[in-house]
DNA sequence: GTTCTTGCAAAATATTTGCAAGACG
DNA sequence: CGTCTTGCAAATATTTTGCAAGAAC
């Protein structure tokens, strides 16, 4: 029943055990990023460690990213199954500050910056805050 | 000695206290952003609460602004003269991934960002990766 | 059987709060 | 005097590592 998830993982060369699947299957059935302290929560049978480690495997192999949202705590969420992680997989990041939510906006364009001369680019992080679109319809 | 910074300070009621001075005047001589973890080094005869509750008046009063640049620690700068901490004083950061150095880059023109129906903004966040000219010209 | 993964424990780092003593107006 | 600030201590939260047992190939 797990052969999409362990295809996802051999596609990224991640060894496919029973404890990344479930963290991977949780990942892909979520809209919003998640972060270790989320999944140790919703994961109790899980260590805090092993979260981490696998966390750390799945960014390392592109199959998620990490999100900075400001919130205090990293945040990962799945790439997208082309994703290179390079500048043209770069998206923006939003971030609800009522429900803290964090999604990928990867229908916008991200800004173009150009810097000082001098200052070589490697990669933009832009978080934009606001509120998300369910918790402005429960206002 | 300290009318400057007292001035700084009393423009942004704050009250004007030695130690306030001592923090006020480390960050008008740096040209990077600080941490807690930094200024906790520098002035060892400083305790840390202090000089994270200064850091926290500072920002609440917008004499500093604070700058969550993905390096795990939160980072403040001193915000300009005229800053109100609106959109119109929001600007882009820099951070070095070598240096680990972080710095606001005031000239250059914030993104401009269409969301999705139904979500609100309230401000961007965009720290943009690379490496500074110091570290470029090291190599 | 060799390598990779997991779980338990604990360290390391950063942020935050309580409380009593002290400084300031 | 009353309020605000500081220093010490400790709590909290998050991220990270060591090591031995277990699983995968």
């Amino acid at each position: 029943m797990n052969e999409g998830l362990d295809n996802k993982m051999e596609f990224r060369h991640i060894r496919p055990t029973a404890m990344r699947a479930i963290v991977l299957k949780l990942m892909m059935e979520k809209t919003a990023a998640t972060s270790l302290p989320e999944l140790e929560n919703e994961l109790e049978s899980a260590d805090k460690a092993t979260l981490y480690r696998t966390l750390k495997t799945f960014e390392q192999n592109k199959l998620i990213h990490r999100i900075n949202d400001g919130s205090g705590t990293l945040k990962y969420a799945l790439c997208k199954d082309s994703c290179d992680c390079d500048v043209e997989d770069q998206h923006i990041h939003f971030h609800c500050t009522k429900c803290n939510g964090t999604f990928c906006l990867n229908d916008i364009s991200i800004p173009k910056v150009i810097l000082p001369s001098g200052f070589s680019l490697s990669g933009i992080d832009t978080v934009v805050n606001g509120v998300c679109s369910n918790c402005n319809n429960d206002a």
